[in-house]
DNA sequence: CGCTGAAGTAGACGATTGTCTGCAAAAATA
DNA sequence: TATTTTTGCAGACAATCGTCTACTTCAGCG
């Protein structure tokens, strides 16, 4: 039985970098020609159809192949991280006390490493972005359940921080969807704009800060907890050194 | 003098039209046609020529109509969201716990009508948010202008409802570019599914309360006042009667 | 009325497009 | 090694595209 295929057939791959190079540019997978394509990556324009019955094929396993090749290294990322936060565990504190101080590092060094795996790949999110709102509509459902994924990911990164105690599943999964989502809408000007990227960063963190404040503000009734809420995540220390 | 122009040409405003028409389908201007237009149009293809040097011409045009159509009312519309609100002064209360019940009404009621107004108008939206992530840099560019329009008005109405002494105006600012950011961004699924639109507008009224919990809760210290933020924005009442 | 410039039409140019059929090379399978 | 399937190349089809030049229609204004 064919067992092992070696991975994807070579010039399908070949076809599926083109596209990638290419619709930076157009910012539209089914804008592209076919024999443009071909050009591109160097094959005869009818090999296009030897991998692919259309535009939309291309598209679904152009989509399919970044994925792939995103979510893990962003998993890793955040797990190490998370491990390089383990040791924090100092002395008589509360629990929630000392996983909001944990949230609060994580989230800074999330952000920081979210925008430089964008700076190292910026095609997939150009033209990631470009497609959510793109003519197809199988191209957008297929973007649209990858960034689900991702967000369905960080909400699990925030149970594992220890913020599920205190906050519910479904409000864990919105705050971490509404972030997910607007990481992804600043990427487009975090590449094209070198000059704003410090402001963006701390936009975007400012961002994370205020939603956790307001969805467990929303569920914390004790004032003492609440003054700790705001006090940990209120304000961020500058960048600098710690004192 | 050439005066009153009897305002565009009767041959221009046609085109327009037709590529608002035509865009909701291709999602890009750039894409359409000189002769698909015109056909759509009723009219030579080269009379496209008489009034736009090229497609990239054209979309400006039709941003700045859409625009200019939807600004207005849009204020028009939060104008008398907050003069209905006027009457809601009752009594001894102090004047921050006042403001923030009319900040609440406000938001709950701006909402469902900016989102009436999204289903009145879904080609505006369908093409200004494909266009956002388009493939004319002129094009992304205007609009991101236009939405961060929308977003100083949104900020403005912040102001005048009295949020601006304890939130600066800053925060004001960058809250009211996340809602607009947002609110655009679920456009297309408002538009696309039906069946999801009592999900969406909740959602959106969950984003708004926890944004301005979050942004609100870090500017107050004393944990009265805190209480009393989360207590009015925290949970909104079931859409039914009020008792 | 006659003029002038704008708006719209007509036709043609070369270039590019998607898709088809047929054939050669290469790889895998037996 | 022989055979079968996959992969790639070549050529041709009609259709469409953007853009140009030249001509007609029309509105406004003196």
């Amino acid at each position: 039985m064919a067992d092992h295929e070696p991975l994807i057939a070579k010039g399908k791959k070949l076809l599926i970098q083109a596209a990638l190079r290419l619709a930076v540019h157009t910012r539209s997978i089914r804008a592209l020609g076919v024999r443009e394509l071909g050009r591109e990556a160097g094959l005869n324009p009818n090999t296009f159809y030897r991998h692919f019955k259309g535009m939309d094929d291309l598209g679904l396993a152009l989509i399919e192949s970044v994925v792939a090749e995103l979510r893990q290294p962003l998993r890793d990322m955040r797990r190490t991280v998370a491990q390089s936060l383990a040791p924090i565990h100092s002395g008589e504190e509360d629990e929630f006390a000392l996983n909001l101080k944990r949230t609060r590092a994580a989230k800074k060094e999330t952000i920081k490493l979210f925008f430089d795996f964008v700076e190292a790949n910026p095609e997939a999110f150009i033209i990631g972005l470009s497609e959510l709102n793109g003519s197809s509509p199988r191209l957008r459902e297929a973007l649209r359940e990858a960034i689900a994924g991702f967000a369905a990911d960080m909400a699990e990164d925030f149970r594992l921080l220890g913020l599920t105690p205190v906050l519910d599943d479904e409000s864990v999964q919105q705050v971490s969807t509404i972030i997910i989502r607007n990481m992804f809408y600043m990427t487009t000007e975090y590449i094209e704009r070198p000059e704003r990227r410090a402001a963006l960063l701390e936009a975007a963190d400012k961002l994370v800060r205020t939603l956790l404040i307001g969805a467990l503000a929303r569920r914390v009734s004790d004032p003492p907890r609440l003054l700790q809420i705001v006090a940990v995540l209120g304000v961020d220390a500058a960048p600098q050194d710690a004192r």
